[in-house]
Order: C-alpha cells, then sequence, then structure tokens
RNA sequence: GCGAGCGUAGCCAAGUGGUUAAGGCAGUGGAUUGUGGUUCCACCAUUCGAGGGUUCGAGUCCCUUCGUUCGCCCCA
C-alpha cells in the first residue's frame, strides 16, 4: 500500500490534542500564533504595515536581486516552467518581492520612508535538519527610503524587542559593517593579499572560496581555517568616511537605547545586496543553524532591480527557529472551550443546536456534542474538552424550554429556563470567569 | 550536493535469524440505556515505512527507494 505523504523538508503545524497522551509529533499552532500576534502589535506600534507579495515569482527577479553568485540563487531554488515556459521560483526570502513590489507598485512616489513587514512561507533546495526547512516561514520589515542611521536603529530595536518580548534567552546580537561597494573592494583587495601565501593550509572549501567570495572564508568554521583568519585585515579598517560616520552612529545609538551587541569584523551575510550595516541575532540553543534573525542596509537593491535610487534596511526572522526555542520554553496549551452542550432525544439536539448557535453569537466559546451517544459518553467528552460547564439538553427540558446547567469542576447543577439564560449573558461570562479562578 | 544515524499502532516502546509481534499511554465498546473525572472487563499491528533479494525460516541479514534525525555546505 502507498500512503501520500508531505514532501521532504515541509511540516504540518497541528493544533495541540486535548490532553496528555494523545500526542502527536508535528509542531504546534498556538506557538506560531503567539509569534504572529507578537509581531503585529509590535510592528503596528511602529508605524509599520504589512505588505503581502506573491510565493512565486518571475526567476530573474531573485537572480539579479539576490546575485547569481550566491548559493540561494547557484543551488537552492525551486525554479521551475510553467505551462507557458516562463520561468518561475518559489521565493527563498522575502525581500526581493517587497522591492518589486514598491517599484512596480510606485511607492516611492507617495514620498517620505515606506515602513513595511511581511510573514509567509519561503523555500529553499537545502537537506533539512534542525532549524532548517525547505518550506519555512520569515517574518520580515524592510524600510525603504532613509539613508538615516536611525533606521538601522529603529529596525535593529523592533528585532529585540520582539524576542525579548516573547521572552527569549541566549541571544547574542552580532553587528558589523561592510561598507560601501567601494571599501568593500579595497578589503577584499587586501584580504586575498593577506589570504594567499596562506592558500595551502586553508581548508578545500576556503581554498575554493579564495578567488570566489574571499570575505566568506572569514566565518569558516575549519580551525586551522579560522587561526589564520583570526590575523587576516579587519573590513572596519578599510571603512570610508561615510561608511565609518554611519557605522559609528548606529553604534552609538544602540548604546543610547541599551541594546547590548557585539562587534563582529568577521561576520558576512549570504547575500550580495547588503552594504553597510549588517547584522544576525544567533542563539545558542539551536544547534549548528544558530541565526534566528539576519539583516541589514541594502542601499544599491532598488537602483538594482530598476527602481529609483533608494537606500533601505530590514531583516528577517525565521519562524521555525524562533519556535524551536520558544517552545522549549512554554510548552503549548490546547485552546480550551467555555461551555459544552450535550444533547439526547431528537427535539433535545436540534435545541441544543440552536442553543450552542445563540450562546456562540453572544461570545461563547462553545462545543457541541455531535454524538447520540448515552450522557455518560457525551459527559465524558466535556469533561476532556476543558469546558468549565456543560449544558443539558434531554426531552423534559427540550418540552419545557429549560436546561440543566453543570459546573464541571464542582458538580453544582442548576436548572433554568433557557430564556433566562441568554437573557442574562453577562452573569454567565461572570460565572465562567470565576469558575476558571480568573 | 556530501557524510553519519534511525524508521515496529495516533504517541512511547520490547524484540538482535526460529515459527502466536510484549507492555504502557491514547482510542472504541461494555459494567453504567438522564450525569463526567476513579475503577474493572473486552476489543484495538494477517504485520514491523515501501519494494525486491538471501535463507528451510526475516521485524531481525543484503540491495533499492521513501521518510526522518544530526552534521558539512549555506542560511532565517
Amino acid at each position: 500500500m502507498e500512503t501520500l505523504q508531505s514532501l521532504t523538508g515541509t511540516e504540518d503545524i497541528l493544533p495541540k490534542p486535548q490532553w496528555v497522551g494523545q500526542d502527536v509529533k508535528v509542531a504546534d499552532i498556538s506557538t506560531w500564533q503567539r509569534v504572529e500576534a507578537a509581531a503585529r502589535e509590535i510592528f503596528h506600534r511602529a508605524a509599520y504595515r504589512e505588505i503581502r507579495t506573491p510565493i512565486f515569482e518571475q526567476t530573474a527577479l531573485f537572480e539579479r536581486g539576490i546575485g547569481e553568485a550566491t548559493d540561494v540563487v547557484g543551488k537552492e531554488m525551486y525554479t521551475f516552467k510553467d505551462r507557458s515556459d516562463r520561468s518561475l521560483t518559489l521565493r527563498p526570502e522575502g525581500t526581493a518581492g517587497v522591492v518589486r513590489a514598491f517599484i512596480q507598485q510606485s511607492l516611492y512616489a507617495q514620498g517620505g520612508v515606506q515602513r513595511l513587514w511581511y510573514t509567509g512561507p519561503m523555500f529553499r533546495y537545502e537537506r533539512p535538519q534542525k532549524g532548517r526547512q525547505r518550506q519555512f516561514h520569515q517574518v520580515g520589515v524592510e524600510v525603504l527610503g532613509s539613508r538615516d542611521p536611525r533606521a538601522d536603529v529603529e529596525v535593529l530595536a523592533l528585532a529585540t524587542d520582539l524576542l525579548q518580548t516573547l521572552g527569549l534567552r541566549n541571544l547574542t546580537f552580532y553587528l558589523n559593517s561592510v561598507g560601501n561597494p567601494e571599501d568593500r573592494a579595497r578589503y577584499r583587495e587586501a584580504l586575498v593579499a593577506y589570504l594567499t601565501p596562506y592558500k595551502d593550509q586553508l581548508d578545500p572549501d576556503s581554498q575554493d572560496r579564495l578567488s570566489r567570495n574571499p570575505l566568506r572564508i572569514l566565518d569558516s568554521k575549519d580551525e586551522k581555517t579560522q587561526a589564520i583568519a583570526e590575523d587576516a585585515p579587519s573590513i572596519l579598517d578599510y571603512l570610508g568616511d561615510d561608511s565609518r560616520r554611519h557605522f559609528d552612529s548606529v553604534q552609538q545609538q544602540l548604546t543610547d537605547l541599551g541594546i547590548a551587541f557585539e562587534l563582529n569584523p568577521r561576520l558576512v551575510r549570504g547575500l550580495d545586496y547588503y552594504t553597510h550595516t549588517a547584522f544576525e541575532i544567533q542563539s545558542s540553543d539551536l544547534g549548528a543553524q544558530a541565526t534566528v534573525c539576519g539583516g541589514g542596509r541594502y542601499d544599491g537593491l532598488v537602483k538594482e532591480l530598476g527602481g529609483p535610487d533608494t537606500p533601505a534596511v530590514g531583516w528577517a526572522i525565521g519562524l521555525e527557529r524562533l519556535t524551536l526555542l520558544l517552545e522549549t520554553l512554554h510548552p503549548a496549551t490546547a485552546p480550551k472551550v467555555d461551555l459544552y452542550v450535550v444533547s439526547r432525544g431528537e427535539k433535545a439536539e436540534s435545541n441544543g443546536l440552536l442553543l450552542a448557535q445563540k450562546l456562540r453569537g453572544a461570545g461563547f466559546a462553545v462545543e457541541l456534542d455531535l454524538s447520540a451517544a448515552a450522557f455518560g459518553k457525551q459527559f465524558k467528552r466535556a469533561d476532556r474538552s476543558g469546558a468549565a460547564a456543560c449544558l443539558i439538553l434531554g426531552d423534559a427540558e427540550a418540552e419545557n424550554g429549560t436546561v440543566q446547567l453543570k459546573w464541571l469542576q464542582s458538580g453544582e447543577q442548576s436548572e433554568l429556563a433557557q430564556a433566562d439564560l441568554l437573557a442574562d449573558v453577562e452573569g454567565l461570562r461572570e460565572r465562567l470567569r470565576a469558575a476558571r479562578g480568573e
């Protein structure tokens, strides 16, 4: 028998089962909802507005935006031909699409600064491991149209606010400046000059990178390579005056805001579009894929993609990594319902449905037992639903227009007219709060 | 793309070539056909991810494949 399975590197996110023992192995939705709610709130407070862009775009957008030489474009994209033979790609990151929309929809024509945030699935064809999926999710922000170092700092503060609000610990915030393209070219030359004599002692990957992408050698995990990189020239010594001033200002203001960071001149980001500020927030609790949040400034990208010369800065947080950290911090709980409706007998059953609808209309969370099982069975389920109280309808109640209201914790039960119950929803709300100990 | 490990029920698992695949949790039915959380009883894998091979005999050994875990590369 061949059963259909989800593809490698994709996962289902399920609601938490109602009680322990009903364990499932997959991710839990409540953690995701908590992250999304916190992000919305924090973005709203800083005047960022949500943008949604398509999940697939023309392949050329990513090739030009992210850089043909990067690993993401070179070997990780989900690229395919559609029925009219166009080359499409499932987005591997969020920035390129946002910038494309910014240009295509002429958002620059609105003047001033665009503060945007987004969330959604991204796709990269890689081997899955801890904190890495082929379909993964990011939440990110982009500020377009400001060169001011305060924009860098605002965006950084947003990231730390969000992570802090969620209660994350053991995070380190690494900061660097990769300067402007001219600074970087001068530095690259100096770095190659320093490394070339050691070429034979570098690990094979790094030897390869010496000509292609020497900056990446700096954060190699190979011990010998690291020892050599230890004494390599620092990019911070190659920043021009403007870059220097910008970076100094960012650092000063981060300090003023009380945001702790660690300068890491060897931090290099994998996408070509970064300029000036580059940063990563890493967790020591994640294994090899430690980066929770990554981003920086990308002053050249908008122009590169055919828009007006527009400076920009942003970041993205990996939600799988974030929820991984949160799940160990606060275990998920099953959502509980307020009331559980138990009924038996044809008339009582439709009466129960009607009553449930009315109570839902009044704002209560109500679960209706759909079985025609014995009351005993239905009570068992009422208990497990986590409801504070259940409403019981049998032939007698349906006949008289009454209902039994039973509090599951105390066992206290009383009969009242359905009309009275509905007339005093505030009273019921109050008793529910009390029953939950609120 | 490369390396290593692992797949026995919804979950946790015992089993290590000899015939009937332990046990626990969860689930279903009953004791209890208008009152739950406890308890007791019964049921719950013709089959060990899938396919092929070796063998008198395979959950156990081999191959392929799919899934999964951790790492490399790279990144969120």
